[in-house]
DNA sequence: CTAAATAGCGTAGCATCTACGCAGTGTCGC
DNA sequence: GCGACACTGCGTAGATGCTACGCTATTTAG
């Protein structure tokens, strides 16, 4: 095998590492540490995920979990990338614009199901199978849009900060508000108390508006608020296409 | 006084808690304890930061600090408001576009000057003295656009998200590019390696066109995609106001 | 059957946050 | 002036976390 030059974690994310052949039968898999791990996060919090309450889940002790991960930072990459399920297929013929905002649905939903995914620091490129696969799906979409390939890998990767920037800011929020609801209901009242008119003029006049009093349903405005963002993103890729190439898609 | 109703938080950002008149002279403030903070976390990390290695610094003992500062969280949010100073006024009479992107600009290089800001996990809507005077600058940039005040902060928000969350992946993958140099260069020819064309077509098509191969220098290559990014929300912004208000700007 | 390679795990070291309660200190009311 | 009281700083200790190191048991190649 000439995989020595694979980075270890990308190694261990497309399960290409050496397999020995002698000695005890690993009673582990690399998958079940990863299954476990992912039902802890899932169930509580990826905080909560130590190497300890792992290998108690899987009935072994701590120290075993390290013949096959190399260490926590590892085992949260190879977790993140386990995590996102493949995308569904892309339907057949749509335009980019439709593509991507289907894209990004999918995405939104793919990491509803595992909220502390957007916690996990980014390393690097999208190196694991399935976070490539969500690569490969918009970039796909881009195809006949005429952009070279450069400035499509470019429209990705803003996309992708621009969606879990989002997600992430809309779950930190979440759990904000879960922690402590008052501290919105009541900040339309806060700001009046603290925010001074002359000092802060605009925030003034938005306070008077009306606007931070009224909390609607949380889950509800943060999807419109997802969309909202959504399409000015794509408002503006669509002007750089045109900017870029003028024969158009 | 009536500030009974302030979350704990907030009170102690905005420097409103009861000062006592009995017992001894507190020998700490709670501005020292945010002050040696964020010297800690300039000089090392987010994660340098602990309450042993803060009091150390002031030559305290750790559970004098707990006497100004509720827990560690606490002291999180409080440092991060802290740490952003107050923007530059905004030049006169600019339109919104060239005053959002002045903005961004600041906050780019405000946030520059404490990296560990991106890393602390927004808990609520901007409510310390600083960020209220960031939020405040930029709604003080759309007044003249005729949008409902519920747009504007909509607008806001949402620029809000996409810089932090640029920047946040920005530095993120700069502390993986000074980790592991090789993971970057060599990802050309690690996808090369594991990325099955027939699996990943639109990836392969673009490893094929060598945009993972070149490396630029990382700062000014970030300062690029911001600016990139930026733009196209704000092409996205520009549609919008057309949209909900004919008369224009 | 022997020997090598490998798995699991016990111990221990180190760092973290923080609950609890005691001792000393400075101020207010009289 | 003087006592009572409120408040500060801090020592201790517990809980939890990551992981280096090395021993023992197990399995297979030869």
């Amino acid at each position: 095998m000439e995989n020595d030059e694979l980075p270890a974690d990308v190694a261990a994310m497309w399960r290409l590492r050496e397999t020995p052949r002698r000695g005890p039968k690993p009673s582990l898999t690399l998958d079940d540490i990863v299954g476990a791990a992912i039902e802890i996060a899932d169930a509580e919090d990826l905080a909560a995920v130590s190497m300890a309450r792992v290998a108690d889940r899987l009935g072994n002790s701590t120290m075993a979990l390290y013949r096959h991960v190399k260490s926590k930072d590892e085992l949260l990459v190879i977790m993140s990338d386990a995590a996102l399920e493949r995308p569904d297929p892309m339907p057949e013929g749509v335009d980019w614009r439709t593509g991507l905002t289907f894209w990004a649905d999918g995405v939104l939903t793919a990491i509803r199901r595992h909220r502390w995914y957007a916690k996990v620091p980014i390393s690097g490129p999208p190196a694991g199978p399935n976070n490539l696969a969500w690569f490969d799906s918009a970039l796909g979409v881009l195809k006949d849009t005429g952009l070279p390939e450069e400035a499509k890998v470019g429209v990705v990767m803003g996309l992708i900060t621009y969606v879990q920037g989002e997600i992430r800011m809309a779950f930190d929020l979440a759990a904000g508000y879960a922690d402590n609801p008052d501290a919105f209901q009541r900040f339309g009242s806060t700001l009046r108390r603290v925010a001074d008119p002359r000092v802060y003029p605009a925030v003034a006049r938005s306070v008077e508006a009306g606007v931070f009093d009224e909390v609607g349903s949380f889950e509800e405005d943060n999807e419109a608020d997802f969309d909202f963002g959504l399409q000015l993103y794509l408002d503006g890729v669509a002007a750089f296409i045109d900017r870029v190439c003028v024969k158009g898609e």
